[in-house]
This record gives C-alpha cells, sequence and structure tokens, in this order.
DNA sequence: TGAAATGTTGGGGCG
DNA sequence: ACGCCCCAACATTTC
C-alpha cells in the first residue's frame, strides 16, 4: 500500500492535528520537515525563531519515534522536495495544515496537496457578513465569531503506520537564538498550557495589562509554531472572554491577510500610505536599543532583545512610540519586531504594528497617541518592570520611574542615576512630537 | 485597547 | 450671610 506524506511546516505537535489525522487514516505515513531557504533566509530572517522552530523540530522528531515512526527532513524547494520523495517512497497524497500569508499560499499552491484547518479557530471562509463579504472591524466580526460553531478537538495519535522503506533524512542543522528563549517543543508548550488554565487565566483580564506581573499566557510562540492547537487553548481556556477574545484577534488578523495580502506592504487604509515618515536614523537605533529616555518603552525594548519577546501592553506602547512621536515608519518597527520576536507571525505583526500605527482596519483615530509616561504610571505603577530592564533606574523612586529626567540633581547623584550620563534625557519631547504627528498625519488625510 | 483641552459643579477660604 | 475666587473632581469635547 502506498504511503501518504504528511508535510508539517508551523504545526509541530501531536494533539489536535487535522491533516496528521487524516494522514493516519490513509495508511502509512512518513512525517516530513523542509528547511526552505525562503523562510530561512527569506523576508523575515529571525535566529531566535529559527532555533525555536528547530528545537521543536527535534522534539517532534523524538515524540514520532516513541509512536514508531520517524521524522525526515531535508532541505530545499519544497516542491521540488516533495515531488523527489513522492517518487523516493511512492507516496501520493500529500497532507498539511493549511497556511494564509502570501508566500504560504503561492508555495502550497505549487505543490498541490490536502490542506487541513488546525491553525485558526474558524477559517477565513466561515466569517462573513451577511452580504457574504470579510469583516474589517473586529466587533461585528467577533460577534459573528463567537455564533459559529466548531470542528472536534482530535486526539493525538497513539502509532503511526510505518512505510516499507524509510526515504533518508538531512541532519537539522546548528543553530543560535540571539535571545535567552523558552523551551521549545509540543510537551514544554503543554505546560505552559497547564499553568496557565489553572493558575493564570481566572486573573487573565485583570493582569494581562501589567508587564511587571506574570498574568499573560505566554503561549504565543507556542500558537507561533503550531505547538497547541488554538481550538484547543479556546476550550481549555473558556472561562476567560478576554483571552478567547486575543484568540479571535489572531483568527481576524489571519483573516484580513488572507482577504487583504496587499497589507504585507502597504497600510490597510491606503490614504495613511501618503503620512510623510521621517527617516529611520539614529532615533530608530535608540528605540532598538532602548535608549529613548523613555523608562517604559527603554524596558520593552530591552525585554524584546534579551528574551525574544515581549508583554503586549509594552508592544502597543514601544510601537505607538514609534510611529508616532518619532514618526518612523511602522515598516520599520515591523522589521525589528519579526528579526527578534520568537512568535513573529505576519500576520498578527502587521496588524497589531498598523494598528498602532492608525494605518489598520480598526477605526483607530489617528489621534489616539499614547504619552509614554502616563502609561508606565497607569500600566507599572510601582515601577518594577521598568526597574527588572533598566538596570539604570533600579534606584529611581517610585514618584520619578517613569520621568526620571525630573529628579532634581541632588536626587539623581544620591541615586546613582545622572541624566544625560546613566540614562539618556527623552531623545524627544512628547508634547512636542505629538503636535507634530497630528499634523503629519492631518496632511496625509488632507485634512 | 488615549490624552489633552475645555466645560461644569460644588465645597471651602476669605473679604 | 453673601459673593467671589480657587481648584479639585468629574464630564464632555476635541485632537
Amino acid at each position: 500500500m502506498k504511503p501518504s506524506l504528511l508535510w508539517l511546516r508551523r504545526d509541530l505537535r501531536l494533539a489536535d492535528h487535522p491533516a496528521l489525522c487524516a494522514a493516519v487514516e490513509d495508511g502509512a505515513v512518513i512525517p516530513v520537515f523542509i528547511l526552505d531557504p525562503a523562510l530561512l533566509e527569506g523576508r523575515w530572517p529571525s535566529p531566535n525563531r529559527v532555533h525555536f522552530m528547530l528545537e521543536s523540530v527535534k522534539a517532534l522528531s523524538t515524540q514520532l519515534q516513541e509512536l514508531g515512526s520517524r521524522l525526515v527532513i531535508r532541505r530545499g524547494r519544497p516542491a521540488d522536495v516533495l515531488a523527489r520523495l513522492q517518487a523516493e517512497s511512492g507516496a501520493e497524497r500529500i497532507h498539511y495544515q493549511r497556511d494564509y500569508g502570501p508566500y504560504a499560499r503561492r508555495r502550497d499552491g505549487a505543490v498541490g496537496g490536502l490542506s487541513h484547518p488546525g491553525q485558526l479557530i474558524q477559517e477565513p471562509e466561515a466569517v462573513l457578513t451577511g452580504a457574504g463579504q470579510p469583516y474589517s472591524v473586529f466587533t461585528p466580526y467577533r460577534r459573528r465569531w463567537e455564533q459559529l460553531s466548531r470542528r472536534k478537538v482530535l486526539a493525538a495519535p497513539t502509532r503511526l503506520q510505518s512505510p516499507d522503506h524509510w526515504p533518508s533524512s538531512d541532519p537539522v542543522p546548528p543553530s543560535k537564538p540571539l535571545s535567552q528563549l523558552l523551551e521549545a517543543g509540543e510537551t514544554a508548550a503543554r505546560r505552559r498550557l497547564e499553568q496557565f488554565a489553572q493558575d493564570k487565566v481566572a486573573d487573565y483580564a485583570s493582569r494581562r495589562d501589567l508587564p511587571g506581573c506574570p498574568g499573560t499566557s505566554r503561549l504565543s510562540q507556542d500558537l507561533r509554531w503550531g505547538l497547541l492547537s488554538p481550538l484547543e487553548v479556546a476550550e481549555r481556556c473558556a472561562a476567560s472572554d478576554t483571552y478567547v477574545s486575543e484568540l479571535c484577534w489572531r483568527d481576524f488578523y489571519y483573516h484580513i491577510l488572507w482577504h487583504h495580502p496587499r497589507v504585507t506592504r502597504q497600510a490597510f487604509r491606503q490614504a495613511l500610505d501618503q503620512v510623510a515618515w521621517e527617516d529611520a536614523g539614529e532615533y530608530l537605533e535608540a528605540w532598538k536599543d532602548g535608549r529613548t529616555g523613555y523608562p517604559i518603552v527603554d524596558a520593552a525594548m530591552r525585554e524584546l532583545k534579551a528574551t525574544g519577546w515581549m508583554h503586549n501592553r509594552a508592544r502597543m506602547i514601544v510601537a505607538s512610540f514609534l510611529t508616532k512621536d518619532l514618526l518612523i515608519d511602522w515598516r520599520e518597527g515591523e522589521r525589528h519586531f519579526m528579526q527578534y520576536l520568537v512568535d513573529g507571525d505576519l500576520a498578527a505583526n502587521n496588524g497589531g504594528w498598523q494598528w498602532a500605527a492608525s494605518t489598520g482596519t480598526d477605526p483607530q483615530p489617528y489621534f489616539r497617541i499614547f504619552n509614554p509616561v502616563l502609561q508606565g504610571q497607569k500600566f507599572d505603577p510601582e515601577g518594577e518592570y521598568v526597574r527588572e530592564w533598566v538596570s539604570e533606574l533600579a534606584r529611581v523612586p517610585r514618584k520619578f520611574v517613569h520621568e526620571p529626567h525630573k529628579m532634581p540633581p541632588g536626587l539623581q547623584e544620591m541615586v546613582g542615576c545622572r541624566i544625560g550620563r546613566d540614562y539618556p534625557a527623552p531623545i524627544v519631547d512628547h508634547a512636542q512630537a505629538r503636535d507634530l504627528a497630528l499634523r503629519a498625519f492631518e496632511r496625509a488625510l488632507g485634512k
């Protein structure tokens, strides 16, 4: 009997995996992972994501061996690699989990094969208005999304049937991350899911916005790499509407990307591609390095480099700061995030950046500009987050921790934080920058 | 899933 | 006691 190929990409798990279950039903299965140079060295290169992915591939390979199977690893163009594997093994069918970005659509179109759900809770074709059109505003989208029925969560198979002959496998190449990452692989991800669902989901709504608190799910990289199925996560965490809403945002941005692939290059609201962004110079570097003189911004940017992850509230704050205070093109921020984020995902990252830049789907008015000092005082009232990541500010009292440049000189001396030497003065004045941003957006909109 | 500016109200100090 | 001013607290409007 002919085996079928199970082409694994960003679905590095066994639980709730429709493509895997379909392949198992077919008979013998050859699981394949392809090292695709177009992804490894393409538009969004990232040592952090490559490392996390390869570690997850190794973990999956071990899991498959425990089920009496293997993972075949090959490097090359997916269409070529799969055609060769079909010729070598006599496999006919190729099963994989559907993917939604422009490159993935071209790649999968060239391969043919059978696509299965699993990356999203709802497919783009399922969430449409009464007139059969895709939504472009989140709130009505979510209302519809909630009403829809869902497929059943699938158990992990207990055994995989092997082919008569195993095709050869390339070794997993060495990789080195830029940051200190969480443990990869499905087992570690499920541990995180259990911890969140048992201990943290009840307080999610009240704690998720505090970057100094471990109140978020910390599952973003697991959803990004398909170590967890979002459907299973949603059912496990159904007690929190707020968290389910975040998963809905995730579906929403994938659907936007599917229906409007041009957002990877252009503003969703096209008039806002006329904003006269500043040239990305020294200010962009200061933002990336976390030396803007705004503690909450700097803490977040340093957290990103150190861990390959950033708290969601902090992502909004630094994105508002880059696009509104520095008036730098959101695409520069998008690229920097994609370089470091272990959960970096085209759909969610692009959606988030366009939201923050006010160029995106939601009717976020362009004049909604975060004040980094107020955001810090509101969401990091004790300054714990700031002190964790900006050690220069460790001894600055609470009153000044989000505006250390307002410390009197004597106090600066006393706490060992002299502004301009130990920690920078603000690189722009927020009130002035806000005015400039408002005018730049007004001009783009012809007002 | 803002923030600043402006308007309104009400209590208290004070002439 | 009364009117005036100040200002905090809150609401509304504007960017």
